[in-house]
DNA sequence: CACCTCATCTTGACAGTGAAAAGATAGAGG
DNA sequence: CCTCTATCTTTTCACTGTCAAGATGAGGTG
């Protein structure tokens, strides 16, 4: 395994083709993302990545998925360390927000079903957890069964689903609002500090009966 | 003025790119669009538009701003027509996701600071004027004083700033959320009627006590 | 072992793009 | 009338995604 071994097939190359393409993603941006520097870093030629994702959507439908496994992943290792249901609220908040920041190039094509294949079944389930995931933080909080890591089901009444959909909706939104930069012209200097009382304000709220 | 008067100075070239440019947006997206078929629409050389936006992102900026501009319209159209608080944060919410349908590759673009110029004179006082306009409207529903449409000032409570927060990121991140098809695993078929249901719900807690 | 099949990877080509440089044009102002 | 200069064209360049055709060799079959 020298660094001159040029094998004809290279055995794992859609994995390296992944790498390269998390890592051109995470530099260079949506803008300057092209299949060919991720050829190039993977040391195949340039035609190599269509014979294993098709296209340029299908390369970055698979990283979009990396970035849902990975929210997924950081959502799960934060979630539950309080018992304070609006501090697990907050949470996970936080760690949407931090994911969007720390991935922003991810992020920025995780919901664009114009430029991925949303019907990706990969992408699809990673997708699910996440949402999974925030909706067990609403429910939990609700004092709710939560449900199972793998199933969305039907079995919800129309209350527990709008307050899902608020739930989601507040978070999400912050997230890319702050990404965006459109929260500071409100925030000012205190960005963090504001987005954090207002998610455990509306944390408290959710709890309120009507 | 035939359809073969091919005059050196087209005269308002900067307006017929403007509205090429939208054109191309809506039909062909951000993924179609190029400044060489907006300057084809536009019937001048390929080169054209470089004289008048600099750039790719100097274009869309101008474009991102427009759409500003019809959000804001819209916004001012539909608002302030029930005396009921709620309602009219119901109507905004739909005004809002009404134009994220009618103009998604709009919608698409006008946020993301990677591909336009977020500090750019037009565009940021358009998007102002949206979000002054959002504000209001949460200010309305708390019974406090509007502000002036030219300026997001910082005189404000913490209180309301975290309020304004909260109207924000749900209003957004519903939009983005439906816009980008995240909503139909958990709304079903009836995702109209349980947002406007959510979108309520939120209204009148919000303008509960702690 | 020999052979063959076929997924994998390379090579070469093509139309299209954004950007830059240099030249052409004509309106504005002296 | 003459010059200046913003506006627009032409030409060129490096680069891209996609496609077609060819090269390679790993794994299965006899």
């Amino acid at each position: 395994m020298t660094s001159s071994d040029k094998r004809y097939h290279h055995g794992s190359l859609r994995d390296a083709l992944l790498t390269a393409g998390d890592e051109v993603l995470a530099e260079r941006g949506f803008k300057g993302f092209t299949m060919r520097e991720c050829a190039r870093r993977a040391g195949v030629s340039h035609a190599a990545p269509k014979h294993h994702f098709g296209s340029t959507a299908g390369f970055l439908t698979q990283l979009a998925a990396v970035g849902f496994g990975r929210l997924c992943t950081l959502l799960r290792e934060n979630l539950g360390k309080s018992d304070d249901p609006d501090e697990d609220y907050a949470a996970t908040t936080r760690t949407y927000l931090h994911f969007a920041e720390a991935y922003p190039e991810h992020f920025r094509i995780m919901f664009r079903c114009d430029l991925i294949d949303g019907d990706d079944p990969v992408l699809h389930k990673n997708a699910a957890s996440v949402f999974v995931e925030l909706t067990n933080v609403i429910l939990r909080q609700r004092g709710e069964a939560e449900i199972a890591p793998d199933g969305l089901g039907p079995l919800k009444t129309d209350e527990v689903i709008q307050d899902i959909l608020i739930g989601w909706s507040h978070i999400h939104g912050l997230a890319h609002l702050k990404l965006e930069r459109q929260l500071t012209m409100l925030t000012g200097g205190r960005e963090n500090e504001l987005i954090e009382r207002a998610s455990t304000r509306l944390a408290r709220r959710m709890r309120q009966t009507d």
